[in-house]
DNA sequence: GTCTATAGGCAGATAGAC
DNA sequence: GTCTATCTGCCTATAGAC
């Protein structure tokens, strides 16, 4: 019963669109591209775009929605994969180092910066996703204390908070240099501050 | 010999569309604003914002050069003011708290979001204030290893690059949230760390 | 679903009067 | 220095043919 000849990738005109305006968000920004960025990507017309998402708005939408989908898809892998909490703290490190090494900002990263002039829906979205990852580390970090992987003297949410946060600003200040020296930097720090 | 009889505030146009503009691009990035905000809120025309500042690009250099020369003469009087190497960084984080409470982003954290967009002038002055601010860090951590107010296992440089990334990552996350509490609670764990 | 054509608005920027 | 008037271009968005 399948819907469509695919494999895994769905390479609908719709999924084409967000996987370009989602590089564009991620690097430029929301306010930093437009719709003629993306038709000129793909060789259709704006107004195609509009059939697809009708609205800008529209489509910042569906692109944290996915983009937040498959940032939880990948946590919950690294709960089933992982063993212990300092390894699964390593691995959420280097969601972010990836997602630099393609030469981008994380999108909820990038859109805190814009928060003040996106629509309503969007930032509710990007609320959620901090809020999120702040639970998941929390909720790491608590095992780490069990199993005896990570050492740390402050509240697990305080923690947590920490953990985000430099994890964002080292994706932040190290995109200018187009190097992933600086980041890595702070995530050796960032690690070796949370083991004895 | 006075050139003007201002007391210390230069309350010129010119400062004034500076004043205006440093708030608008601290909250809604370079690509949130335009000179038609400025003026509305000036109660000139664009084409006076025109006369002042030709372009876009040139207002956007005088913003950060003046930007970064405020923030410099500030470390300077941290220098100047205290005495021990943590009292002289806990006043660096409140620097940051300042512009947090002030509903505002750090300007070259905002800058460094947008950096793809911006015209190569900016992008050198970005780069500079961030590398300022690490070897000012990277200055009085040693400090601390001598004055012993101060214990941390990585270089310097690499503890200097983290505290820049989790000071300009804890505004970015808090930001949206409009409240203090994440910011101090990240610059709690940071403190913490780097005390004995 | 994609196109052509176009509307309507706002952007940054300039000329020239006062 | 500040204004009015205007230009050009780009932006989001829509109508309607294919």
């Amino acid at each position: 019963m399948m819907a469509r000849t695919r494999t895994s990738r769905d390479d609908s005109t719709a999924e084409r669109i967000l996987d370009v305006a989602e590089r564009l968000v991620q690097t430029r920004g929301f306010n930093g591209f437009s719709y003629a960025d993306i038709a000129a990507e793909l060789g259709i017309t704006t107004a195609s775009l509009h059939y697809h998402f009708p609205a800008k708005a529209a489509l910042g939408r569906a692109l944290i929605a996915r983009y937040a989908e498959r940032f939880s898809g990948a946590l919950h892998r690294i709960d089933q994969d992982l063993a212990d909490a300092r390894a699964k703290l390593a691995a959420y490190a280097d969601l972010y180092a990836g997602v630099l090494g393609g030469k981008r900002m994380c999108m909820c990263g990038m859109l805190a910066a814009e928060y003040e002039t996106l629509p309503q829906p969007m930032r509710s979205a990007v609320i959620r996703f901090f809020d999120e990852n702040r639970t998941w580390l929390a909720h790491v970090l608590s095992e780490g204390l069990q199993d005896k992987t990570l050492t740390f003297a402050s509240p697990e949410e305080e923690v947590a908070q920490g953990i985000l946060s430099t994890l964002e600003g080292a994706m932040l200040v190290a995109g200018p240099y187009g190097d992933m020296a600086p980041f890595k930097s702070t995530v050796r720090v960032l690690l070796a501050n949370l083991s004895s």
